[in-house]
DNA sequence: GTGATGATCTTCT
DNA sequence: GAAGATCATCACG
């Protein structure tokens, strides 16, 4: 197993500090049989209902519900919520208990367990790991999702900050200095919070999913 | 390469 | 009843 298992207290903080923190870091599943391993490239965070200004665009922002109730827990919990019918999306749970700040994770670059990845995307081996293959395994939020076969009903609530998870995230020493900060993917546009530059990406990676040319700019990882 | 469209169903109102 | 933190596919240039 790569790395250091982070501890609860690197989620206990601010989204908008925990997404460009965790870029670099490895996102593990652990299996009976396999363990697949992908670096963090590109995050997103969700501010809680008690942040001033409230994010609109957050699940949380108007209070728990029993779908969103893991992000009102203890920080470091996955949270998967299933999107338009077919896709799962991931985020991390972050603050302190009661404050329900997120993190989603929206791409990958594979680093270990690629043939099962591929098997679970339902794509044809690529024995030559071609750029387009690999770029086509994990970067989306809902196609990590896939690849690492995260999924609502197994993984909703898991401890990635516990060695007996299958679902850890780990830091293998990788530092990051400055991250792009560019604004949100997806949000509707009617959303005030549509410019906000809370989402961020490790720069000039390949693996970044979204538009190449979105505005941004290179903040310092704080 | 970019942009438009439909699929599909859970969640909350 | 409507919207949604998406993806694959197709048209076009």
């Amino acid at each position: 197993m790569p790395g250091r298992l982070l501890p609860r207290k690197f989620f206990e903080t601010r989204p908008e500090w925990v997404a460009p923190r965790l870029l670099g870091k490895l996102l593990v599943q652990q299996t009976d049989s396999t363990a697949m391993v992908g670096r963090i490239v590109e995050a997103e965070a969700y501010l809680g209902p008690h942040n001033d200004p409230p994010d609109p665009a957050a699940h949380s922002h108007r209070g728990p519900t029993p779908r969103n109730l893991v992000l009102f827990g203890l920080p470091g919990h996955a949270y998967v919520y299933s999107i338009y019918g077919k896709y799962f999306c991931l985020n991390i749970s972050c603050e302190i208990e009661g404050q329900a700040g997120c993190v989603l994770l929206r791409a990958l670059e594979p680093v270990s367990g690629i043939e099962q990845m591929a098997v679970n995307r339902g794509l044809p081996p690529d024995l030559e790991r071609s750029e387009a293959f690999l770029r086509q395994l994990t970067t989306g939020p809902s196609r990590l999702c896939l690849a690492l076969g995260v999924a609502r009903a197994s993984h909703n609530g898991l401890d990635v900050t516990s060695a007996g998870s299958p679902l850890q995230v780990r830091d293998d020493g990788s530092a990051l200095t400055e991250a792009m900060a560019t604004p949100r993917i997806g949000i509707n546009p009617m959303n005030e919070a549509l410019e906000w530059p809370l989402r961020f990406a490790v720069p000039g990676n390949r693996f970044v999913s979204g538009p190449k040319n979105l505005k941004g700019k290179r903040v310092p990882v704080p």
